[in-house]
DNA sequence: AATCGATGCGTAAACGCTTACACAGCCATA
DNA sequence: TATGGCTGTGTAAGCGTTTACGCATCGATT
């Protein structure tokens, strides 16, 4: 049923009813409310694309991302899709999802969006290669925006950017640690460079801990990378009586090599690590780790999307994420200290 | 850039430049190069949604899943829109997600969906109390086209439907234990109805095992229901040398009781679970489950929605995805037996 | 040379909505 | 009673495509 045919069928004409469904223009309280209720009984819902096509807008927003991923960065792109579908569809929007193999299609794809007008705007998440100019141009043309998640904020107008800052969960971390009474904390990374060691050792140190050179080590990303980096950390004596494992998955592998050694987690020594990913809670035992709200950053993305789209203001350009630390079951105080010494 | 702004400047009709868009209609291979060549050069992309108004269709799919829902039906949820997607955008397809909160949701959602002509046709995902008729009504106007995921197939026209069927991978649990030399083997349940423990009975006995109904246990959902179902089923002496968890999220406690009870996976008992969620390949040892393709669920519904929308013949209307038995660590033939003795 | 079908292209009418503008009715003012 | 503003509604011109139709042009047939 088009607008038309519906109009006539209630006896006005269709611009009444465009006005009423849109509350704009000038209508009577009346006519608006006999339209709202006839529509619900006839069943008539105007054509998203005629709609679209006349607003010269439409409705939806693209997310960006690389596709083909691991299983693990899967899990946060969920989280993150989650987060921002939530707010979307309150806002009556769409979510367009784009896969893109590999960085260099991310330019084509994303312009052709824009040109098709098939995205008002887009979030696009974790290229550390986007050219800015790149994105000056894209963004230029009619009011597109954009927000970027997980990149430093770059300086064009109609750009956004969320990002994640690591360091409050870490400094949770070193607080849980050292109040505990572990003083020798090792450290397990994954790929460099990290800006996490640096974070915690500040941290770590300034409450009387020390995270020496001798116990840290760089693993890869793999459960089997993190219990070689384990084996490797623990066999230098005298032993950190406590470890930050920068992922669980590193971490799941590297309790398994602790095991192996004979030793007990969280007596004989305690484990930390980092993401809160699903299966963290179903370690034995449950994984002390720092959570990594992903779906709060999705959600930021998008709120500050909308914002820029509807044009409201003050639109902040920049936002921050923080992480906290979940305390399960792999941190304990050491056994020859007083817990809470300090 | 709009299609006449583009024709007039390379000179010629915006009805040249949509036929050698298209490729359809009377137009010379030079006049179509030259086209395509400087819509390249000149970057222009037709307008989505004046393009879909003309051709009264969408290139969009949508997929109408229960929202809201717990973490591991999310891993499900993933797989199945990863191999969705894979397909669509291959196609030029869109799509559109809509989490539904509750069941009465899904059918106001998907009206309002089909009358706004936002998508061409949806995929359904495994909701047994979608009522036939109201698919039929939906169905009927405008050739729209529904497939149904994890669903007996409804006699609907323009209704597809994939299933899973779990057999070939029970199956093959059972043939792996019999051939191992496990004689008496365990049940730890989730859920009832559950079709599970009748199909593993029935392979298990045409091999020579066995199912006693003294090591059948029904359990809940999370790890800590494996664990107490472990416990009860284990107490009960003499135990089976094998036992099937029927999800990998019971079986992670499952495992953690066993290795409580002083026994060893998979030395004193075989453990077999079902699902491969992605933790189960971090499990400690890692989990010998039963795998179901997610992926390949989305793919073939999607292949048959897409054959139904573009009238392609003949369509087949039902579709089965089978599952099958990953090998990995938590299975080995009993201590007291010959391996292979049948 | 006249006719004809085929071919390549342009013109213009949809597609279903929004909205600027015009207009009629109405009340208040001069 | 004329004037003017205000209000509610209808008319029609867009929005940017697709495509039916018509009109040249051209080579092949009579």
């Amino acid at each position: 049923m088009t607008i038309e045919e519906f109009a006539r069928l209630i006896g006005v004409s269709s611009a009444t009813v465009s006005r009423a469904i849109h509350g704009r223009g000038r209508i009577s309280p009346q006519t608006r409310q006999m339209v709202l209720q006839r529509m619900e009984e006839l069943g008539f819902t105007p054509n998203l694309h005629a709609q679209n096509l006349a607003h010269r807008r439409s409705r939806a927003v693209g997310l960006e991302y690389l596709g083909h991923t691991e299983v693990l960065s899967d899990m946060f792109l969920i989280a993150l899709a989650r987060g921002i579908q939530r707010v979307l569809s309150s806002h009556g929007y769409n979510l367009l999802l784009n896969p893109v193999g590999i960085a260099s299609e991310r330019e084509s794809l994303l312009r052709r969006w824009t040109r098709s007008h098939a995205v008002d705007g887009a979030i696009v998440v974790g290229n550390p290669d986007v050219p800015v100019d790149w994105l000056q141009k894209l963004v230029g043309h009619r009011g597109f925006c954009v927000v970027i998640v997980h990149h430093p904020p770059p300086p064009v107008v109609n750009v956004g950017c969320v990002t994640l800052d690591l360091s409050r969960g870490i400094a949770q971390v070193a607080q849980m640690l050292c109040a505990m009474g572990h003083r020798a904390i090792g450290y397990i990374g994954s790929i460099q460079p990290d800006p996490v060691l640096p974070m915690l050792c500040g941290e770590v140190q300034t409450r009387g801990g020390v995270i020496s050179e001798r116990h840290v080590v760089y693993a890869g990303l793999t459960p089997g990378d993190g219990a070689n980096a384990a084996r490797a950390l623990l066999g230098r004596l005298p032993r950190p009586t406590a470890v930050f494992v920068r992922t669980d998955v590193l971490a799941v592998g590297a309790m398994q090599a602790i095991r192996e050694m004979g030793l007990c987690i969280p007596t004989d020594i305690s484990v930390v690590a980092h993401d809160d990913v699903p299966f963290a809670q179903f370690t034995d035992p449950p994984l002390t780790t720092v959570r990594v709200d992903y779906e709060e950053l999705g959600k930021s993305a998008v709120e500050m999307l909308l914002a820029m789209l509807e044009r409201r203001e003050p639109v902040e350009r920049l936002r921050t994420v923080h992480t906290s630390l979940i305390q399960r079951a792999t941190a304990a105080p050491p056994l020859h200290h007083t817990p809470y010494q300090n």
